[in-house]
DNA sequence: GTGGTCTAGACCACT
DNA sequence: GTGGTCTAGACCACG
C-alpha cells in the first residue's frame, strides 16, 4: 500500500480517493479487515485524526463498516462494490468526454487516439 | 460567454480553466482584445480582484498579454495556442487512462464503452 | 529582519526582492520554517494579503515551499539556492556593464573606479 | 535613434532614461536642436502627449531647453552634461556595489570577475 | 477608462 | 494557529 499526496488539496480527501481505489479495484477484498487506524496513519505518514476522517467518509459511502470493538472491515457486499466501480468509471468517462468536447475533440478523434496508444502497449 | 462555478474549488482557478478553454478552443482568437477586467468580473459575477487574479495566471501561462492602460489581449502566437491545446488534451487523456487502469479497465474496455456511447449520439 | 520600502514601486515586489536576498544570502537557511504570513506582515507593517502575494511569488520562483496548515519553508535544495545566487549576481553584473558602456565607461574605467573606492574601505 | 520599451513601467519614464542617455553619452551634442515632439513621438511610436511629458522631465533636469517658438535644444553647457554623466555613473556604481555586497560579493570578488570578463573582450 | 496595488476584514478548511 | 480565498472599496498612474 502506497500513499502519495499533492499539496494543493486536503489530505483526507486524497486518502479517501486512494483507499476507495484500493477497495474498488480489489486490492482489499470484500469482508477484509482493515489495519487499525493508527497503523494506516503510520503507513500514510499522516495524523491519525486525518486518517480517521478519511475512514469516516468511506463508512458514509458504505464501503467500509465499523464493528464496535473489533475493527473496520471492507463491506462484504461484493455487488455493491462492483456497482460503485461501474458508477465511478461511468462518471469519469462522462467527465472525460465532456472535457474532450470542450477542447474540440470528437468521439472519433478520441477513439483513434486510444487505438494509436493501444498499439504501443 | 458563460461562467459557472462549483463550490469545492477556488473560483479563480475555475475562471482560469474556463477562460483558457475559451482561448484554446478558439472562442477568443489570437490577438483579440479581452473585455476589461471589470466587465469580465461583472459577467462572471465575481469581485474584480478575483478576476484579476485569474487573468494574471493566464498571463503567467503566456496565453494573454497586458498592454498597460490599453487592455489585455489574447497572445497573437497562434502556434503557441495550438501547442497548449495539444498539450492539455494529451495530459487529460493520459490522466484518464491512468485512472481507468487503476479502476481495472483496459484500453479495449474503454474503447468498447466509447463505441457504445457513440451509437447514442 | 528589516523591511524598508521606496514608494516608486509596488511594495510586494520590494518584499520579494528583500526576502529573496534573505534566503539567497543565507540569513534564512535551506529548510528553515518562515514566520507565519501574519507575523511577517506585521514585521513589515503591510497588509497580510500583500505579504501573501510576495510569498506566492517566491513560491513560484521555487525558493519557498508551502506545507498546508503547517507553514512555509525555505526550499531545502541548497544547490538551487546557490544557483539562483550565481544567476542573480551574473545578471546584475551584466546589466551593470551594459549601463556603464551606454554611459561610455570602459571596463578599465570601471575597474580603476572600483580600485579607488577600495582604498577608502 | 532607437526606442524600446518594457511593459512593466511607465513609457514616459523609459523615454526619459533613453533620451537622457543619448544626451549624456554624446549622441546628441550640446546645443543641438531636437526633432519636433511630433517627430520624436512618431519615431518612438508613442503618443505625443507621452513624449511631451518625457521632454518636460528632461527640461526639469536642465538637460534640454525650450526656446519659445524655435524648438527644443540640448543644453549648451557641456560641463553640466559631463557632471550629470559622472553623477549618474557614480550613483549606478554605488548602487551596484551595495547590491553585490548584499549578495555577499566583496570588492575583490567583483574586480576579479570584471578582470575575467575583460580578457574576453 | 484601463490595469495595478493595497487595505481591511471576513470566512474557510485543515491539523 | 496555519495558509488560502474572496469581497468591498479605495486610490493611483497612465494615455
Amino acid at each position: 500500500m502506497n500513499f502519495t499526496f499533492a499539496n494543493d488539496r486536503p489530505i483526507y480527501l486524497q486518502l479517501v480517493e486512494q483507499l476507495e481505489l484500493y477497495i474498488i479495484s480489489g486490492q482489499f477484498s470484500p469482508g477484509d479487515r482493515l489495519p487499525s487506524v493508527r497503523d494506516l496513519a503510520a503507513q500514510a505518514q499522516v495524523n491519525p485524526n486525518t486518517m480517521q476522517k478519511a475512514l469516516q467518509e468511506l463508512e458514509d459511502k458504505r464501503l467500509i463498516i465499523t464493528e464496535r470493538t473489533n475493527g473496520k472491515f471492507v463491506t462484504d457486499d461484493a455487488k455493491f462494490i462492483t456497482k460503485q466501480r461501474t458508477k465511478l468509471a461511468t462518471t469519469k468517462i462522462q467527465k472525460f468526454l465532456t472535457e474532450m468536447q470542450e477542447l474540440g475533440l470528437s468521439h472519433a478523434d478520441i477513439i483513434s487516439h486510444l487505438e494509436t496508444l493501444k498499439r504501443k502497449d
